[in-house]
DNA sequence: ACAATACATCAACATTTATTGATTAGTCAA
DNA sequence: TTGACTAATCAATAAATGTTGATGTATTGT
């Protein structure tokens, strides 16, 4: 793995890597919403959401469209499933284990 | 989703969110290995690969044992099966869109 | 054009996280 | 027991992130 493959990866962990941001991929679970839902979901300040849904959108984890007054959010699928990828890996590596070498 | 489960995600996630810890795992890859063997690999100082390998620890996703003067690291399986079902279905759930629903 | 709505951005500040060098703790071998 | 070696921890500081309230921008209805 390249050290521009590791960057991306520590980006898109980065952007799952605080509770509020958690909580927003969760609710877009349930499909494409506006930031007025987010908001209310949350129990939270716009500002606050508006600065999360940055990280995530940035990391292209999600994607957004306007639509009047309205800006819908959504998950990116892609970057969801060059994460699931980049785990699997780890997992799979983590069950091939053992060796057990020794330093001297 | 409980919180916790919305925490213990961050917690993980914030593990990942950075180059050198994810240096770190995917040398961990290759099995169980020493402090020394990961510092070379890493051409860096001890105390920050220890720093960092203590954040990678607590959020358990790798474990250590000491043999002589020796700690060696390796991956840990579970948390990383637990990470690629959370982001699995995230990823799934970005497949069934759609909705378009409305605010008015 | 004006007011209202939905959202982004900004600046100031608070909190969290990372880096560095020094010290401490545990293990071993002489 | 002394000294060398491996690694963890600590304290000081630096850097990155998150929060808040205020302001700016785009869009719509009147």
């Amino acid at each position: 793995m390249t050290t521009k493959h590791r960057t991306n990866a520590a980006v898109l962990f980065h952007a799952l890597s605080d509770q509020t941001r958690v909580a927003l991929i969760e609710k877009l679970k349930d499909g494409e919403q506006c930031v007025c839902e987010l908001t209310d979901a949350l129990h939270t300040g716009q500002s606050r959401l508006s600065f999360h849904l940055k990280v995530l959108k940035e990391a292209e984890l999600i994607h957004d469209r306007r639509e009047g007054r309205w800006v819908y959010y959504a998950l990116n699928r892609e970057a969801l499933a060059d994460l699931e990828d980049f785990v699997r890996e780890l997992k799979d590596a983590a069950g091939r284990t053992v060796s057990s070498k020794r330093c001297e």
